[in-house]
RNA sequence: GGGCCCUUAGCUCAGAUGGAUAGAGCGUCGGACUACGAAUCCGAAGGCCACUGGUUCGAAUCCAGUAGGGCCCA
């Protein structure tokens, strides 16, 4: 498909080409000025403000207002093709400009046309991004505050692709550190009840009922084999066993809200294909490290005071969105150990962060910049997404990218605020602990998959979410995405009115479209025309709830206009075809724009819902 | 004690790179269906955008400080 300009494209165009020739013309300076056009709040102050007068005031050293006057002739003078009809001075000095309206219905066209497609653009220009989320650690299921991350980053990779840009989804799987082991240890403790002892589970050991199913399976396996045999002979196996396993369950976890990965890195493979170690020396050849001392902590009390130590991370997390990767202070370094230090103080960071230990072996944030090194070698950008417990950790995973000769812009991470599990507006117990954690599966389970995906972007992600079992499972205009889905709903019930009456669902003509003069005609066409810039804005700030607001707006206006209709008689399908022909198109637009926002979100768009069991509006009364 | 995020209507929250008179939903009150989905819509009431100063043509938005909440680290 031939790249076609969006409506606000082309104001900017006729705007810039304005500026230049009146620079030409020597009415103000020359050079970039940086504008910005904008649909006014106010639909009587036209289709877009321009404020390019106010931002060349300051350089041209002459009056906004003035220089407004100046630009609106050149607009006239640049614009040969009549698109701008009506163009005046307002305010301060905003230009405020109305177009052709041939121009909103030709979009209104492009938009039908595109079908599917609609919405996708190519403002990534084809960058490389990798866009890492989830990785949540393979010792449990995944957890709400998982699902959230997952959602969000799948909405945030959706975006970047339809934004033209060549992404790849990939998990990170901490297969390598404390914190599996500690399951492998778990899991035997099971084989070992499994086979007949009594035995007894640590604080720190892993609770989960597929703990026991995995030591069940390896005792049916191995028998007694590893019975008595010492740690060195079975931790491996049934660390490697046991995260296989819930790698298992985390995929189903994830196929149930329908999150697949393209990639799924190993941290384990990054030290056995030597990544971890070729990095080191990379790091070594740039003069980026040296052997040295932690920084004493700042704590006031007594100098010296030890760092806590080598802790294994609890067990199962409550809601953080992602289990914490232990951090190098949980690793068992002390003060007075000799570590080779990476300069990221330098950097922006705070202080210098060991990537190896006294013992020579690196530590978990060495592989995890290892990872970033390697992944930057793939990829132009990188996105995280992250608990936002990790925020502490951006600092230094962006002097990394700084260090070894990348911007730190490179790096984009997505902090995902805490979810509060409610039911009918009272807290639903988790905590670590109670160890009462809600897993993911459980509320897709009670919910759907549409309402899961759907509530966890209707906040901004760096805020907390409250999200109510209740208020999911609801069919009611309370529950966002029942509202939005049976706007869809009702604009199919309205083609398959139009079939019923033997009323075709028309192509675009023109001079039927013309027939949409209402102000609220207008508008929807509008909002219609503005989803792919809304969908490139989402993609480039990488909020995909920004989405979600926009199906909310978009398909409340529609109920309106919808049920305003009902009441002027005014209906879709009317007595006059032209009419009706150009109301069914608006609805052909607006179907596919719902269809497609939810297609972004992983949502889907039923063309019929069924009733609930109270409106049985069928029966004869 | 240090760092990051946050504070907008009674409640839950939107406010894209600063734009004109700050918006939704819920809740409250009052209305609208012989149906192409009332699972909807219309109207009313509701605001010191936490506070103070700064930047400028212009600040909920940017900067500094203060107060309060959350997270991480001590």
């Amino acid at each position: 498909m031939t790249t076609r300009l969006m409506v606000r494209d082309r104001v900017i165009e006729l705007v810039r080409a304005a500026l230049v020739r009146g620079a030409a013309e020597g009415k103000w300076p020359e050079g970039e000025v940086g504008f910005t056009v904008d649909a006014p709040r106010d639909p009587r102050h036209g289709d877009f403000a321009v404020n390019a007068a106010m931002v060349l005031a300051k350089r041209a050293g002459r009056p906004p207002r003035e220089l407004a006057a100046g630009i609106v002739e050149a607009l006239r003078a640049v614009d040969t093709a009549g698109e701008l009809v009506s163009l005046e001075v307002a305010g301060p000095g905003f230009i405020n400009l109305r177009l052709n309206p041939d121009l909103w219905l030709r979009a209104l066209e492009r938009a039908v046309a595109a079908g599917p497609a609609y919405g996708r653009t190519t403002v990534g220009q084809g960058r490389k991004v990798i866009v890492e989320y989830v990785s949540a650690n393979p010792t449990g299921p995944m957890h709400v505050g998982h699902g959230r991350n997952a959602v969000t980053g799948d909405g945030v990779q959706s975006l970047l692709r339809w934004a033209g840009y060549d992404v790849t989804r990939e998990y990170y799987v901490n297969d390598f550190g404390a914190q599996v082991q500690t399951l492998g240890r778990s899991v035997h403790l099971r084989y070992q009840e499994a086979l007949g002892r009594t035995v007894e589970f640590p604080a720190k050991a892993y609770p989960g009922e597929y703990v026991k199913e995995i030591g069940a399976a390896l005792a049916a396996e191995f028998a007694g084999t590893y019975l008595d045999a010492p740690e060195s002979e079975w931790l491996e196996l049934f660390r490697d066993r046991a995260v296989e396993h819930v790698l298992g369950m985390i995929r189903g976890d994830l196929g149930a809200i329908q999150i697949q990965f393209d990639r799924w890195s190993s941290e384990k493979a990054l030290y056995q294909s030597g990544t971890v170690e070729r990095f080191i020396k990379d790091l070594e050849a740039r003069d980026l490290v040296y052997v040295g001392q932690l920084p004493p902590p700042k704590s006031k009390k007594g100098a010296g005071s030890p760092p806590t130590g080598g802790a294994a991370a609890p067990p199962a997390g409550g809601t953080a969105p992602a289990q914490p990767p232990a951090g190098p202070d949980e690793e068992g370094m002390s003060a007075s150990d000799q570590l080779t230090l990476f300069r990221s103080s330098s950097f922006g960071d705070e202080v210098d962060r060991p990537v190896k230990k006294a013992d020579g072996t690196p530590t978990y944030f060495c592989a995890d910049i290892a990872y970033h090194w390697e992944k930057r070698q793939r990829a132009d950008l990188l996105i995280d997404v992250l608990g936002a417990d990790h925020g502490g950790y951006v600092p230094r995973l962006k002097a990394a990218m700084e260090a070894l000769g990348h911007s730190r812009d490179d790096l984009h991470v997505v902090l995902i605020q805490m979810v509060n599990l409610t039911r009918g507006g009272e807290a639903v117990k988790m905590g670590k602990r109670s160890g009462n954690v809600v897993w993911l599966r459980e509320v897709v389970e009670e919910v759907g998959c549409d309402a899961t995906r759907y509530l966890f972007l209707t906040r901004r992600s760096d805020a907390p979410l409250d999200f109510d079992l209740e208020l999911a499972k609801k069919q009611t205009l309370d529950n966002p995405v029942f509202y939005v889905q049976y706007g869809h709903a009702r604009l199919h019930a309205i083609f398959r009115k139009a079939a019923e009456t033997g009323v075709a669902l028309p192509s675009f003509s023109l001079d039927d479209a013309r027939r949409l003069t209402s102000p609220e005609e207008t508008e929807l066409v509008r909002r219609i025309a503005s989803f792919p810039d809304l969908l490139a804005g989402a993609a480039q700030a990488f909020e995909p709830h920004r989405v979600v607001f926009y199906l909310q707006e978009i398909i409340a206006a529609f109920h309106s206009w919808y049920t305003q209709g009902k009441r002027t008689g005014e209906r879709v399908l009317g007595s006059d075809p032209g009419t009706t022909r150009a109301r069914l198109f608006l609805c052909l637009g607006l179907a596919q724009v719902i269809a497609n926002g939810l297609a972004v979100l992983g949502v889907s768009a039923p063309q019929r819902m069924e009733l609930p069991e109270t409106g049985d509006i069928g029966a004869d009364a």
